[in-house]
DNA sequence: CCTAGATTAAAACGAACGTTTGAACAAAAC
DNA sequence: GTTTTGTTCAAACGTTCGTTTTAATCTAGG
């Protein structure tokens, strides 16, 4: 606890402006906290959330773009090695959704920092404010275009409806067992807090995911 | 649009902020949402809200409770009947997740107050305020104790820290499914608005969670 | 060493928030 | 008809919010 009362090397306020932020994010959500705490906790000054970011706004979407901006590279990325492994063939849909998922479960066992971001992603899909509902609207935009094409690629004989809806379900299945933490921990007893409780989540997710895409269809279609 | 200026009958003022705030709160969230905006909307005075309902708080769990509490106390019906109907044996999984839903599904396709509330109920489950949190956990507590004994005798062979997980899944995965209206709508294209979207939507639910449910365990166990 | 530019410090700004107050008002009780 | 009880009204309270301002301070280039 050294109180600096001066300049940080380079721009260290910055990134400690980030951590700060994001921890408090995660536990308090984004209304709930407020520049005055971010600073508090970072230990600088009050106004330096405005000088390096402009405005509250866009240190939320800073906070969200430094871990979720990588990883929805990878998942491009990842989609991408899986469709040259498999040539010109579809790609099976057990690989579609672990190249989906896989870097979320491994940035969520890789720290606390990652488990942290993660579970503040989670909540970041219900948040109701237009500000980070466009901003996840752009960043997500290339990500589900592949990965749906690639999903109707590999089940033909599901209808593409059907396709969006179950990737829909997954997406919230997912968000959920990362982010729901807190009150469904209190429900169901589920620790999920513990280091290597993602470890022991990643495949039952994986498994009850392609258990539900798998499932048959609903009578009807 | 009739100006008012006195009182309205009965407890109609009660029912009235009661409905803006169900509406603002589904759009806007909690925090977000001021006592101005839900008075004025109830085309109500601005102290109303605290004399009716004591504070800001309580009146969230007012509106909360107003159609949870119901729901809850119709799960748990719906399970002892599915119990009785059973005779002594284990309730099929299939019937159990068809009890725990149905009741849900039912108040979201009855009504746009019911789709509303649903859509509010879900974002709940991901609100930080310890409040709303303590609220849930209490509302839940036995709903959840009843259906995981149910899994756990439906399912003998899957050891009961997997049922919690898959349940942690389900519920993920469900209120996503109402709840997600907006972002995920915006990214998979899939439309929840429409008064019968949730009709359409209830097999394709059900049958994801039941093949969720019943996935082939993860290698290991 | 000194100046220019970037960063931090301390204080204040106006706006919006949840809540409280005390008087005005209506309907029921006596 | 008067009193009592419950409700509504307009106004204000104190607090906290995000942001801005102005001066002080550090760092780098000449």
């Amino acid at each position: 606890m050294d109180v600096r009362r001066n300049h940080y090397p380079a721009n260290e306020t910055r990134s400690r402006i980030l951590d700060a932020a994001q921890a408090l994010f995660a536990v308090n959500g984004f209304e709930a906290t407020s520049t005055r705490a971010i600073t508090t906790t970072a230990g600088v000054n009050l106004a330096a959330v405005n000088y390096h970011f402009g405005s509250k706004d866009e240190l939320v979407q800073a906070v969200l773009a430094r871990h979720l901006r990588p990883l929805n590279a990878q998942r491009v990325m990842a989609l991408d090695a899986a469709e040259v492994l498999a040539g010109g063939a579809p790609v099976k849909a057990h690989f579609i959704v672990e190249a989906f998922f896989r870097g979320s479960l491994e940035l969520a066992a890789a720290s606390d920092q990652g488990r942290e971001f993660m579970r503040l992603l989670g909540r970041t899909f219900t948040e109701p404010s237009p500000v980070v509902r466009e901003f996840l609207a752009n960043e997500y935009a290339e990500v589900i275009g592949r990965y749906r094409t690639a999903f109707c690629r590999a089940l033909p004989a599901v209808p593409v409806e059907e396709i969006l809806w179950r990737l829909h379900f997954m997406l919230g299945a997912m968000s959920y067992a990362v982010s729901g933490t807190d009150s469904l921990q209190v429900l169901t007893g589920v620790e999920v807090d513990e280091p290597d409780a993602m470890q022991r989540m990643a495949p039952r997710l994986m498994s009850f995911l392609l258990g539900g895409l798998r499932a048959p269809l609903p009578d009807g279609d």
